[in-house]
Formats: C-alpha cells, structure tokens, sequence
DNA sequence: TTGGAATGTCAACAAGGCTGACGTAAATTG
DNA sequence: CAATTTACGTCAGCCTTGTTGACATTCCAA
C-alpha cells in the first residue's frame, strides 16, 4: 500500500545506510536524553532506576508494586531495592489497598514531588527544546515511528496508562 | 520564526503533557530498540557493550581505540575489558599503526564480521519494519528531532564519521 | 480450607560503569 | 639529546543495577 502511492525513488529511506542512520540516531539521541537527569542524580545516592520509579509513580499515582514491575520489565528484586531506599528516604510511600490488602500503593510525598519535578523538567526542556528546533511535523514522525518500534506490550503500556485505584 | 508561520494553537505540541508522551516514547522504543541484539548476545559471553564496539569498529574500519573512547564515552578500563575479550575470540584485531607506533587500528576479522552481520541484521530489521510502517515523512521528522536532542558534541560525531586512518 | 497471587527479603552473582595508580613505548617539544 | 606528553594497557577496588533461587507472609478466591 505504501509503495503504491510513492515513486520508485522514495523507497531510498530504506537503504541499509538510512537504517544505520537511524540506529546511530537512537544511540546518541538516547545518551542526551538520559544525560541531564543523570548529571542531578550523580551526588545524591540515586541512579537511573530511582529515576524511572520516580517517574512512573508521578504518572500513574496509587499503582502497585507489580503493575511497576510490568512496566519496567525488571525483576522484583531489582526493583524492590531501589523502592526501599526511596522509601526510607521518604520520597515515596506505600499504602495497603483497600480492596486487596496484598497490593501496595505507591505515591510520590512532597518530598519525591520535588526531586521529580527536578528531574523531569530538566528532561522536558531538553524535550522542548528538540521539539521546538524541530517543529510540530517532526514531532508528529518522531512519534509515530517510536511507536512503530516498541514491541507489542510495551506500546499497549505506552498508550493505556490509566491504572490507579487506591 | 515557528510561531509565525503557524496558528496560536499549534505550539499545543508544546505542552507538558506531551513533551511527557515523547519521553516515554524514548524510554519504550529504546527497550525495543535494544531488545533484538540484546536476545542474540545472551547466551554467549558478551553483552550490550561489545554490541556498541562491534558497531562503531564495522563502521569506522581502521578506528583507533582513543577514537572509539570518545565515541563510545566510557572510560580507556571500561572499553579495555571488552576488547581484550574481542581479541581473545579473534572476533577483532588490532593493527599497530604504520604512522604512529602507538596507536592501535581495529578491524573486524571475517568472524567479528559475521557476529556484526547477525546483530545489525535484527536491528535493521526492527528499523526497517517501523520505517516502512510510518512512512518516508515521519521518518525524515524521526531523525530531525533525534538529532535536536543530541548534545553538540554527539551530534558532530554523529555527522562525521569518515575518520580511518591505517 | 486450600491453592495461588502479591509482596518482601536474604544471599550470591554478573555485567559494565567508575576512579586511582602505575608502566611502557613512541612521538613531540624544548 | 633530554624531557615531556600521548596512546595504550593493566591491576585493584568500588558502585549500580540487573539476574536466580529460595523462602515467608498475607490474603483473595474457588
């Protein structure tokens, strides 16, 4: 279908060059993308991982240790490391659910507020930047073909992110 | 100059909630990104970093291991371990070189080849599929915003990569 | 009531970053 | 020519973040 509506000539976006291109891209793209929260989180005792726990509570407040878990694709051990020492540092808190008193809900305190807004607004500026510089079109490709990249799990998690139930 | 050439409502892609989308656009499609590679190396000794020195020695034939210290960004100790290996299953070699003695030019040998072919094939393969499935436009607005997000001194090496010398 | 789900935790290990220190050969410079 | 700098290698040790395996607790649901 797409063939039929462009010349001989357009297929040339997928020449293996492109494609290294492409792949290049990703590579460098993503060290500036993750660059300015490491450089915050460098000092204090945190690292990537807290980041990303950080992030996800922000996003979806009252989600519970496993729906994380799915969402990270690590393991719970893993994960569960990086949780207590967010939660001895009072920057997130668990609550037991009502319903199922098994599950634990997580949320940001104040203080967790604080560091991820510092995170992620150093991260959307660089955003906002590169958006900016590219313009609304770009953004619109940009989009679309991350989406196209992500296995079918992870772009079913990137769209449907409307779980919290406390 | 963007705004304008466009109506008031169309710095909308501005907008905190959508800088947040892009984000973790970034964060799914690199698992994707990665995950094919990522497959074929587990199992054998190596991991993710011989993946990158692999990528950038078939690029750029004849690199010098201080080139690929930059390119990479890692440490001269870091890089070291993963090319002792690569040395070791004779998957590259490195040549004294004719100029000046100490430096060091790596080449892949026919096996590293193959092991490159099998890792970059899947990788294509996964850029081609969300290529074609977002078109020649989206993929021109792909690589515009992933170079905007680069540093500066990324996006240089990411532009030119014709320096081998052997 | 009992099996399985959701969670926490201990222990051990590996990959792959890092720093610091030291050594060697070769190029460069005074 | 002597001194310094550069390119590279290596040893040792540390950290983060991932892994497996095993085991305990709590609690929902059939």
């Amino acid at each position: 279908m797409a063939e039929t509506s462009m010349g001989g000539e357009s297929l040339l976006f997928l020449t293996d060059e492109q494609l290294r291109k492409g792949i290049e891209a990703m590579f460098f793209a993503y060290r500036g993308f993750t660059s300015d929260p490491d450089r915050i989180l460098e000092g204090m005792d945190y690292g990537r991982a807290h980041h990303r726990a950080v992030h996800f509570i922000h996003r979806s407040p009252g989600t519970t240790v496993g729906n994380l878990l799915t969402i990270l694709g690590v393991t719970k051990q893993s994960l569960n490391r990086v949780l207590r020492t967010l939660f001895e540092d009072s920057l997130v808190e668990a609550r037991v659910g009502k319903q199922d008193k098994r599950e634990r809900h997580l949320y940001l305190t104040p203080k967790g507020a604080v560091l991820e807004r510092a995170l992620s607004d150093a991260q959307r500026a660089r955003m906002r930047a590169a958006y900016r510089a590219a313009g609304p079109q770009a953004v619109q490709g940009f989009r679309t073909v991350l989406e196209a990249m992500m296995d079918q799990d992870q772009r079913r998690q990137y769209q449907g992110l409307k779980e919290s139930n406390p």
